[in-house]
RNA sequence: GCGGGCGUGGUGGAAUGGUAGACACGCGAGACUUAAAAUCUUGUUUUCGCAAGAAAGUGUGGGUUCGAGUCCCACCGCCCGCACCA
């Protein structure tokens, strides 16, 4: 039987590398060792395809790494605390452990016949009280070495279910569940203290050269380094405490330009004047319904109101500037306060429109352009870049003609003289917020008594257990509240200091805080402590890390944090600060969205022909009502006669039985449907959503074309880093096309040929051209070139005259070459023409140079730019003889037509261009 | 709103500043077959042309260069992130 069968080939491979114990990551002083880590997947129960190309990914870096001698290091986990689980709980009971640990046997089943080279033994999930037991001890060594304290922080509020929300389960500013509105409420929370580490997080970006640099441009931008002035207004009639209002501002030279003093509504003058004002309560009362994103305050429409109060202007005591609170002033940055500088700041010259505030602008264009139309007389806001030139009509320090960037430096030096305000550099970085008031999470480890205060848990404790029932009952999560703090028997304990009756925190860990370690702990993951030094000494740092760009900011620099202050606390080596080596970041999978427009569903009547106005009318107000998303096996995918695609209900062929295969009938079918307004419309290239109906599932697809199918086809079709859709076509010819290889080399074994030729030599050549351009693909993350290189390369093999000898020892080195990426064919192929032992424990082909060198070389021809021939010389050849070569062709003698060139650029070995 | 990214045939995409469209899908033609599937051969950027060939062509408009998909500027469109989703 020479048909290829991934059912029966893909378990062998398997059991046969579990036997042998290959993916086991051992420990070897003696080889280099190499950690690819895939970004851990939360287990909703489902892998996704998303996840099948993320791992397959990892699957070529580990198995090649491992063909070039390298030691390595591919774990797999599970990312498990979480809200998701504990909104299945409340949405159909059940507990969060039991969905959680159902959905990892579950996903663990549906990856494991991916055939991925995991060392599955180092597996483990952060909601294992092994895992969160070390998180504790790390808790607390970083609470006593300061990295870790309480302020109090913002929070979205649901009122009706008595909890707080994420900034996701508020939808149009109420509650996802109860549609009450949201509330901003404060409560104390715990902080990692990461803004400490600001500018060094910024500073060591600049050596991550194996990060993408858009995701150092993200964090840069994130961490935010301004440098600006802190100075204070004099505030007339103000009450008692508000004699000056502290601003900062990145825009100093714009203080002439003043229009306003503008405060948080968490400012504390805010909240004084609040007390007494029943407008301003009501105002401030408004804002805090807002929701906390920055989204949502930025795009929000700018709104203030008049406190009546005023400050004096620093640098003229008479002009005195009306104090307004608004909405999109943001307590936690700076000092709450700014001064509104409408000329020049978007956000500013809104404001000032909207409630008829002046508007001065304080610096012009240098050379003014015929339309430039000042703030001030209604044009739009002028914010050029900081580097350029501009000219200063309302300055006070500097020059008249001056960058932003001088006259901002000029600006602070000229408050430090004076003794009125002083430079500052902020950032913008935050510190991280780590309580969450959930109970699926790690537990703080802390106690709080009434006579000692906040008390660390005792090690010896440790660790604090999330409870799992509740007097014998499992916890109803039924109820409204965090089940941690209506659990007494869990929550009363002695305090750890004096002993007397106390509490324990109720508030969980952030789940960012299990993915900021869990690369260091595969390195020693059943260890007694957080880490083994000699195992992170060895492994870590991760060599190779990959996931989607969503974390390009918070997951990646809150790991970048917590490995210093896990270096700090003695948990990692000096060398791990900057865990990971390299970074790639993966395009999405997507797919297209079948929807079905069907007009006689909306109107309720079988419109033929032209419609009316009145028609359309009525079709567009009830667009809602006739829409129907499609799953893929409902519908019928063809191209038309003009390579069109188009899409029918299976239905509808069933119903008029239309041969599918016949794309006449078809055409005609889909416009016998569409002249009944009835259509089934393609959206490509969309998310995978599952009320789009647009998801594959890999389950499937491995049932249906076996785990290398899925794997080649989510690595061939686009570049890695970008998406890739998702095509039941595409995953077909993938799927012929491994057959294809399987076929040939089992032809191979069956036939024979003698040895020798020419055409051996060619194919020797190929072959070695094969191994430079697959290898040169892996190496640099271009896996969809290293695939359409196998594919010449097969093609290669099924056109060349060579001997069977020599043919088969090109598919062994196809069968290398395919390793990484279809595993369990490579190793098919391998045994079918007699390689030795296991492919994957073969080492890589090497590609000679010698045979990758070409006696003579085709040289392009252009004329002014334009390729108008060509011609073949010597790979030697000098300078001299391929200009006369290429000045006697036919096509340049034409162009001269007599004349001299006017230049003749010849590259060796690339291209020769004549100018005419 | 702020920040980041991406735009190349009917489709996914390839291309160290040097032959635009590798490789694949789709479609067309042919072989094999009673037929279909499978497989194999072959063609396929567009326009004009029987052909040889010519012209145009990488979202739009400019610029740098002997030469631009690639570098620079402006614009248009789409996608992603925005601190309690993971």
């Amino acid at each position: 039987m020479s048909r290829l069968i991934p059912s029966e080939i893909e378990p062998k491979w398997q059991a046969a590398w579990d036997e042998a114990g290959i993916f086991r990551a051992k420990r070897d002083p003696a080889r280099p060792k190499y950690y690819v880590l895939e970004m851990f997947p939360y287990p909703s129960g489902r892998i996704h395809i998303g996840h099948v190309r993320n791992y397959t990914m990892g699957d070529v870096i580990a198995r090649y790494k491992s063909s070039c001698g390298f030691s390595v290091l591919h774990p797999m986990g599970w990312d498990a605390f979480g809200m998701p689980a504990e909104n299945a709980a409340m949405a159909s009971g059940g507990h969060p452990k039991d969905w959680t640990y159902s959905n990892i046997a579950d996903m663990r089943g549906q990856m494991k016949p991916l055939g991925l080279s995991i060392d599955w033994s180092r597996e483990f999930a952060t909601c294992d009280l092994e895992y969160y037991a070390q998180q504790q001890r790390m808790f607390i060594d970083m609470l006593e070495a300061g990295l870790i304290y309480r302020k109090n922080a913002v929070v979205n509020w649901d009122p009706v279910d008595m909890t707080v929300l994420a900034n996701e389960q508020v939808e149009n500013g109420r509650g996802w569940r109860s549609g009450a509105l949201v509330e901003r409420k404060e409560l104390t929370q715990w902080f990692f203290k990461i803004s400490d580490f600001s500018e060094e997080l910024l500073e060591a970006l600049d050596g991550l050269d194996n990060w993408p640099e858009k995701v150092r441009l993200m964090q840069a931008n994130w961490i935010g380094k301004s440098r600006g002035l802190q100075f204070g207004f004099e505030t007339v009639d103000a009450p008692d405490g508000f004699d000056r209002i502290e601003v900062y501002t990145t825009r100093p030279d714009t203080l002439m330009g003043a229009s306003f003093l503008g405060i948080s509504p968490d400012h504390p003058l805010a909240r004084a004047l609040e007390a007494e004002n029943p407008d301003i309560a009501a105002f401030c009362a408004e804002c805090r319904r807002m929701g906390t994103s920055e989204e949502e305050l930025e795009t929000a429409e700018k709104k203030g109101i008049d406190t009546g109060l005023t400050v004096r202007h620093p640098l003229d005591p008479s002009w005195e500037l009306p104090i307004w609170i608004a909405n999109f002033i943001l307590m936690d940055y700076g000092t709450g306060a700014i001064f509104g500088s409408a000329g020049h700041d978007a956000r500013d010259l809104e404001f000032a429109r909207k409630y008829g505030l002046p508007v001065v602008p304080t610096f012009e264009p240098v050379e003014t352009p015929e339309d430039f139309v000042p703030a001030d007389a209604g044009g739009d806001v002028y914010l050029p870049p900081k580097s350029e030139k501009v000219r200063f009509i309302k300055g006070f320090a500097g020059e008249e003609i001056q960058t932003g960037d001088e006259a901002i430096a000029a600006a602070i030096s000229f408050f430090e003289e004076k003794g009125l305000g002083t430079g500052v550099t902020k950032f913008r970085l935050r510190d991280w917020g780590l309580s969450r008031q959930r109970y699926w999470g790690c537990p703080i480890p802390v106690v709080h008594c009434e006579s000692c205060g906040v008390v660390p848990e005792k090690r010896e404790n440790l660790p604090v257990e999330l409870p799992y029932d509740e007097d014998g009952k499992p916890i109803d999560f039924s109820v409204p509240g965090n089940p941690l703090d209506r659990h007494p028997s869990w929550r009363d304990v002695p305090c750890p200091a004096c002993g007397k009756p106390a509490g324990r925190e109720t508030d969980t860990m952030d789940t960012f805080v299990d993915s900021s370690w869990y690369f260091a702990r595969f390195t020693a993951p059943h260890a007694e402590t957080p880490t083994v030094a000699e195992e992170a000494d060895y492994w870590m740092n991760v060599d190779q890390y990959i996931g989607g760009i969503e974390h390009a900011i918070l997951h990646l620099l809150y790991s970048r944090f917590y490995a210093r202050a896990m270096h700090l606390t003695g948990h990692l080596p000096a060398k791990c600060k900057e865990p990971f080596e390299a970074l790639f970041t993966q395009g999405m999978v997507t797919h297209s969205i079948y929807r079905l427009d069907d007009q006689r569903i909306a109107t309720g009547v079988q419109v033929i022909g032209t419609e009316s106005d009145a028609e359309l009318e009525e079709y567009t107000k009830t667009e809602a009502t006739r829409i129907n998303y499609l799953f893929p096996e409902e519908i019928l995918e063809f191209s038309d006669e003009f390579g069109v695609k188009k899409a029918l209900l299976r239905q509808v062929l069933e119903r008029d039985g239309v041969d599918p295969s016949n794309s006449q009938a078809l055409s005609e079918a889909w416009h016998r449907e569409f002249d009944q307004r009835r259509e089934v419309k393609i959206i490509p290239s969309a998310k995978m959503s599952k009320s789009k109906k647009n998801v594959v599932d890999p389950v499937d697809i491995v049932r249906k074309y076996g785990a290398d199918t899925a794997r080649w086809f989510v690595m061939s079709d686009s570049p890695p880093e970008r998406d890739v859709e998702w095509t039941a076509a595409g995953a077909e010819a993938a799927f012929k096309h491994l057959g294809r290889v399987y076929r040939m080399a089992h032809d191979l074994r069956e036939a024979g040929a003698p040895d020798g030729g020419a055409e051996d030599v060619a194919l020797e050549k190929a072959t070695h051209r094969a191994i430079a351009d697959v290898t040169a693909g892996i190496e640099g993350f271009a896996f969809n070139t290293s695939i359409a290189k196998l594919y010449a390369f097969t093609n290669t093999i099924a056109k060349s005259q060579a001997s069977a000898g020599a043919k088969a020892q090109a598919m062994r080195v196809m069968a290398q070459l395919l390793s990484p990426m279809t595993p369990h064919l490579a190793e098919e192929v391998w045994s079918l023409l007699g390689g030795a032992g296991l492919v994957a424990r073969a080492a890589w082909p090497e590609a000679d140079p010698a045979m990758l060198v070409e006696d003579t070389v085709i040289l392009p021809i252009q004329i002014n730019g334009k390729r108008r021939g060509e011609i073949e010389v010597a790979k030697e050849a000098d300078k001299a003889t391929v200009e006369a070569l290429v000045l006697a062709h036919d096509a340049v003698v034409r162009a001269l037509d007599g004349s001299q060139p006017k230049k003749l650029i010849v590259v060796p070995g690339r291209i020769a261009n004549v100018v005419v």
